[in-house]
DNA sequence: CCAACTGTCCTACTGTTCTATAACAGTTAT
DNA sequence: ATAACTGTTATAGAACAGTAGGACAGTTGG
């Protein structure tokens, strides 16, 4: 359990853990159940302060991928979001979107990219399923 | 050309303005060569200071999305990134590995997921055809 | 020239991020 | 019970990002 924090990035520690764990989590890296690494421990490791890694977390359950139990730790969740379907329709139309705009400005053409998109769904799927029959 | 300010969504101002003008340029609400609203008009209709406005276009012209010229104005590129290949594939799948990830957590399955990024291809690259043969 | 416009620069105030420290409360094994 | 873990809360301070207003410099049309 390696986390990279990259502190010239310009993004804020905190999220950069956050996302890191979400990939994790979302290619089976973290299962659902696991523990992850306890506040104090992973904060000597990347060299940050206890609450900035709390942040993280606190960040991630917020969004309903972790649960935190004191006294126990932050434990990944079964996948489930708080937000109702209209909500993470919308949510994630957002970000496709973004992907769009992105995709015209750097001129990569439709099929290209979606080609692209394909390729990162089976990457995903491939990484999943190998995660659950590796445990 | 009206853009829309969320001041409690918590996102940046001059991000949010940034992300329409870089939306309304994919869609071709504007096009290339078109001037941007100057700083002072455009910061009073949204009551906003101008340095927040001038931030917004100097984040675009670092994508190469508008050039900004002192004394004359700030207008839309033809589409060209100052990017290399190599790096402008990067941000791409970065960006797209986001929806990917958010995507699982939304439990929202491969096939809907592309149906949807089908969907937003067209929507964007048929605004994108009328507003070219409306000019 | 000059008035009215354009963007730029500098300074200041505010909130956020991160650090550091301390004290607190729940859990677990001995 | 106690020791050693877990996360939580509160506080303070430094560094930085976001926003704002005044003064400045280039451009344009009368």
């Amino acid at each position: 359990m390696i986390f990279q924090i990259d502190f010239q990035a310009g993004k804020p520690v905190y999220l950069q853990l956050a996302d890191q764990i979400r990939y994790a989590a979302a290619c089976g890296r973290l299962q659902p159940g696991e523990a992850l690494p306890a506040l104090r421990p992973l904060s000597e490791e990347l060299r940050v302060n206890r609450n900035t890694i709390a942040k993280a977390y606190a960040e991630l359950e917020a969004q309903g991928i972790v649960e935190t139990h004191p006294g126990k730790g932050c434990f990944v969740t079964a996948n489930r979001s708080p937000f109702t379907e209209p909500v993470r329709k919308s949510l994630l139309l957002t970000e496709i979107d973004e992907a769009v705009v992105m995709a015209h400005h750097l001129q990569v053409d439709k099929e290209t990219f979606l080609q692209l998109v394909r390729e990162r769904l089976d990457y995903f799927e491939t990484k999943l399923e190998a995660a659950q029959n590796g445990k």
